[in-house]
Order: structure tokens, then sequence, then C-alpha cells
DNA sequence: GTGTATTTAATACAGTTGTATTACAAAGGA
DNA sequence: TCCTTTGTAATACAACTGTATTAAATACAC
């Protein structure tokens, strides 16, 4: 047998090439011949991976899919024992503030996680933004934006989940609509962090998160006690 | 003097040709021969009006923000006197609860009409959101994106300071963060409803809409008391 | 009517794209 | 050592792109 390659690996690397130009150019920069000269092949060798440019800019936006799924397993698994890394809150109520503040602040953490707000973040987000784009138009793309959007609900839920369980957070949690508003903020916030990136509009968006982890804390009554 | 035409118009004719492409295809199906087709003009035609196609994206993207600029405009100008149509609330606070009510939901309506729940806003979101993606790698769109957000900001403050005229709002209202807040639920609300645009998901939008409000107006206490 | 300025249509052209095809190099089994 | 199998590189090709250029048609002034 001849030159034995590892071929995911190899996948994986071409498709971190697209988002390279991705992010630098948008999706219409990642032509085959691009993407070969930003990873050093040749344009043969890419073929010899991906049948054609759509099933490569697939396979690209799955990678960002499964990368960001495994991250958020990962928060999901080490957030789900203990509140912020170093004290157990689940189950030990007995001094509330304190443990309170602590878990707040650890579901603050894993939330700001998804908005682009560091240098490696921000490609991601930029990437993502030029597929779910083309997801619009495009119905091979389009259930991997709607799985993204479940994955991101998803971990929001499992968020408002963990402040439930440390009594953080008054009835309004309890609300099915929670994790969706949770989502959707994140995802314009995102959106308008990817328009104006500029360190104020990053204050912006941390404090936003933090006042609306703090009105779910505070609100205590009904959504909504009139009809 | 030849054939007189009426250029600006001819150039809009253009452009929602542009939008319509731009749509169902994605910014890279409106080729300058696919705008030519759409609107039953020859390439020629469309080098007349549009010195090369990049000026012709850009003059699309534009038309969307001042269509959407004269939509606000209109909706602050009718705003500003009444809260619903039928009666004027912002100085008669007698009867609170059912003025309230009136204001709410008017300013409710307002903010519904920037998420895509119908098809002609949602051709309009989608165009949108394929400018926007493209503005992130192509510094000539990019202020334009900026320019959007800000529009959609202000008039998300402008509906707060209705309802905090009205006496709908606690002080959280005066949160300066609460209008970006709403821009940003907004806009998520937007992306998630194109890439899912089901009966459920527009009824949940819908609801979230509903509830951020209430949220609103049931805050009392300050948004964050312990720093 | 004639002429002229101006818009339109058609075509030409150079560049780029995705992809198929081809020849070449490399690595292990006989 | 040679040979087969696999990956690589280079090139070829057809289709499509934006744009420049050209000729025709049109509508008003005179």
């Amino acid at each position: 047998m001849p030159r034995v390659i590892d071929e995911q690996e190899r996948r994986e690397r071409i498709a971190e090439a697209v988002w390279a130009l991705v992010s630098r150019e948008g999706l219409h920069g990642a032509t085959v011949r691009a993407v070969a000269a930003e990873c050093g092949l040749s344009t043969g060798a890419i073929q010899h991976s991906f049948r054609s440019q759509a099933a490569l800019h697939r396979f690209a936006m799955e990678l960002v899919i499964e990368r960001a799924s495994a991250r958020i397993d990962a928060v999901g698994r080490e957030g789900a024992g203990a509140g912020s890394g170093d004290g157990d809150v689940g189950a030990c109520c007995a001094d509330g503030d304190a443990a309170a503040e602590a878990t707040l602040a650890a579901v603050e953490g894993v939330l700001l996680q998804l908005l682009p707000l560091d240098a490696e973040r921000e490609v991601e987000a930029r990437v993502w933004a030029a597929f779910s784009a083309a997801a619009l138009a495009d119905p091979v793309l389009a259930p991997l934006s709607r799985q993204m959007n479940r994955l991101i609900e998803g971990l929001c839920a499992r968020c408002l989940a963990q402040l439930r369980a440390g009594n953080v957070l008054g009835p309004a949690a309890d609300d099915p609509l929670a994790a969706p508003h949770l989502r959707a903020l994140l995802d314009g916030l995102a959106s308008g962090l990817l328009a104006d990136p500029s360190p104020a509009a990053r204050r912006q968006a941390r404090a936003l998160v933090h006042t609306h982890l703090e009105s779910l804390r505070a609100e205590h009554g009904d959504a909504d006690p009139s009809t």
C-alpha cells in the first residue's frame, strides 16, 4: 500500500482553510484554487478529498457545528456538577447569596463564549454568518442552520436549568420561552458585534448579557397576569 | 432629445429585481444577466444605469435601508401623537390600565413589523441578511450594515420612550441598554425566523416580543442592586 | 421630414470558475 | 528489484462572469 494519509485529518485541514478564506473574503472567496493555495495543496488534492465544491462547503459548515457542539457538550458536562468550578452549588443552598452569585457568574461566562468577543470566536462567528446566509438559498445547507440554532437553544436551556437548580431565578425562568428568548438575544448580539466589533460595542454586549440574567433573577411576578 | 426616462425610477426597478433574485438564490444569483432578465431589460440597459455590478449591489442595499427608514419614520410620526390610533395616551393617564394596554399593544405592533412574519417582510429580511453577510467582507457595504442597526435601535428607543411616557414601564426602561437589548432580541428573532419560518416559530416569536415587553413592565426594582 | 442626441440591444472579449483528465511520484509487498 | 496501488500535480476544457464596444432604434428640435 502506498502513502497512507489520515483522510479525516486532511479533510479537516482543508475545511479550516475554507474557514480562513470565508472569514477574510466571504463565501465567494472560497474557490477551489484559493482553498488549495491557502492550505498548500494542489486543486487535485482537494478534489481527491471532496467530490465537489458544494460538498466541501457543506463539510466546512458541518465542521463548525461539530466543533461548537463539542465545546458546548464539554461545558455542559463540567457545568452539570459544579457551579463555577470550585464549589458545588446544586445541593447546598444554605448560604444563598454567595453561591447564587457564583452560579450566575459561571453561567454568564458560558454564555459569553457564544459571542465573538475574541479573535478566535470572531472568525468562527463570521464563518457561521456567511454559511447561514448561504443556507437561506440552499436547501442542502438549511437543515444545518436549524441544527445549530437548536444546539444553542439547548445550551441556553441547560444554563437556565442550572440557575433554577441553584434557586437563582424566580418563576419567570420556568417560562418555556426563556431559552428561545436567550438564544435570540445572543444571536442578535453576535450579529451586532460582527458589524461593529469596537471595544465599546463589546462592553455593551457583555453588560447586556449580565443585565438580562439579572432581570431574570429580579423577576418574581408572573410574566402575564392579565390574560 | 430622445426617449426621456425617469432614471431614478428605472434604477429602483432594477434594484427590486436584484432583491427578488437575492431572496430566491442569494447574492451570487444577482448576476448582471440575471438581473436584466428579471426586469425585462438588456444587460446594456443595466450598465447604462449602473457603472458596475458593485455599484448595483450597493444601490440595492441602500434602497432597502431607504425603504425601511421611510417606514420607520412614518411609524415614528404617527406613533408620536397617538397610542394605538384611536385614542391619545401620552397626556391622559387618568384611567391607567386600559390606556397602558393600548399603548403596549401599539408598540408591540410596531416592533412586530420588524420581523419576517409575512411574505413581504420575509423577502426584505432575506435580502437584508444576504447583504449584511456580504458586508462582513466588503468595506464598502459595512457602513450600511451599521447604519441599519442604528436605525432599528433608534426605533426601539422611541418605542421605549413612548411606553415610558405612558407610564407603562418601570424604572428599568430608563436603562440605556434597554434599546440595544430590544434591538438584539429582534435581530436574533428575525434571523431565527428566516432559518425556520414555520407557523410555530412565528407564534413563538410573537409571544417572545410580547413577554419581553411585559417583563419590562413588571420590572420595578433596580436592574443590578448588588454592585 | 431631417437631423441629432441619447437610450437600447447585441455582441465581443478577457478573465475566472468548477471539474475532468492526464501523466507523475511515492511507498510498501512480491 | 520491480510492480501495483494510491495520492499528487498539472493541464485542459467548457461554462459563465463582468465589462467594453458597436450598431440600431427612438423621439424630440428645427
